[in-house]
DNA sequence: CTATATATTTAGTTTCGTCTAAAAATTATC
DNA sequence: GATAATTTTTAGACGAAACTAAATATATAG
């Protein structure tokens, strides 16, 4: 049975492996605001354990033992998090932390009893996929939100971060999964984006248009603006 | 904020001490499944940290301190079992083994969501009080039904034990609170008891009878048997 | 009241997970 | 390609929470 370090560890792992990013010792640290030097430490154990492969100076990778605990956990947290939202009218922004703590704790009895009475979410309150209990997961590949084009309309399908005053902020514009959003300007180097969003209009910096994912709606790419501008 | 262990410890102190039992060095190690010299050690830590009374080879006393953590920590103990119990359909067998690591992790938020959903409760499924937020709890003095003489009728109120065979064995008995039993007779030395519960009568042992606990029925003492055998 | 039994504490280890400071390896720069 | 900057690892330490074995205190019995 892993420890609940270990098993934070693999999901932060995870997460950079799943980004692209390469999950090196500074990374991890980073992820996991803890020392490189601990990072280094707790390598040495989990490749003894058999759940990541790590040779000095190398990139760190999960064994298929640690991929599947890391899974295991972020299951725990995507349904902790969408039970919290449903079931006990937790706000999207409060439900992260809570999962941080529950997921290390909860046994597969209440897994599956939560699993069951949500009707088998397959997101969580923030658009992220719920892995399924073989360790099976979608993968989607959006596109940021900052990276449309203008004239665009977008549906929102997921939100990458955590910080609960930067989700209250997007919730309050209405940006969360699922609403629709229209393009109307961009300013360049990274400027401000100027967006239409149920009925109200906005701007949002590039940043925080940078952590929300969105799928271009099938036949609807605004008015005028077949191609990118040229 | 105090550790998992912390906490643990404290709980099993207060229960000592609930039961009016001396909390020695070794009834906590007993309780805990732990070392004798482990739990010395642990309170010459809480002492310096002002949870626990303890000079060498004496009982050992709660703070206010420390038993405001035991009580917070039973608190959301006996709230998550009742959740589990009425909201996730977990049987009370099953209560206590989940709630036993759930009750360090879950936030004050999460505990007045539950307990509001609930309609404020006051005792777990196995009838234990649960204690207010502010550290004040009901005190009751219940009989143990292995006391109980023939002839009498009373209620269960309470059920002290959290072995989940022994539940699953009462339940199926009918022996839970709430249900109202009939004592027809008593083996003498420690013997069964002949009881009737729900229309059904059975035999059970000595042991089983002590950790249920009951309220003589007001009015209601039986038949023919006012007072205790002669 | 001494001898034995039991309870408790002390002493010394161990494992986990963290840290800082210093050394070593890798990567980037000129 | 040598030097500088950055990463990573090593070394050593620490606190929490457990253990075993040995020493010491207290309680019990004759």
């Amino acid at each position: 049975m892993p420890t609940p370090a270990t098993e934070d560890y693999l999901k932060a792992i995870y997460k950079l492996q799943e980004n692209a990013e390469a999950a090196s010792t500074n990374a991890v640290a980073v992820r996991m605001g803890v020392s490189a030097a601990s990072v280094t430490n707790m390598m040495k154990r989990l490749s003894e354990t058999g759940l990541v492969e790590h040779r000095p100076y190398q990139a760190i990778r999960l064994t298929e033992a640690g991929r599947k605990i890391a899974l295991e956990i972020i299951r725990h947290h995507r349904l902790l998090e969408v039970y919290m939202a449903e079931a006990l009218g937790f706000t999207w922004d409060q439900v992260d932390a809570e999962a941080e703590r529950l997921e290390h704790v909860i046994s597969e009895e209440f897994e599956d009893k939560i699993d069951a009475m949500l009707g088998y979410p397959t997101t969580d309150p923030h658009g992220s996929p719920i892995p399924a209990k073989d360790g099976s997961i979608v993968r989607t590949d959006h596109d940021r939100l900052s990276d449309v084009e203008p004239g665009r309309t977008v549906v929102i399908r997921r939100v990458t971060d955590t910080d609960p005053a930067l989700l209250r902020y997007l919730g309050k514009l209405g940006l969360r999964p699922e609403n629709v959003v229209e393009v109307l300007s961009k300013e360049p180097f990274e400027g401000p984006m100027f967006l239409r969003v149920g009925g109200e209009e906005h701007h949002v910096g590039h940043q925080v248009a940078r952590s929300v994912l969105v799928e271009c709606v099938p036949g609807g790419e605004g008015k005028d603006d077949r191609r990118a501008k040229s």
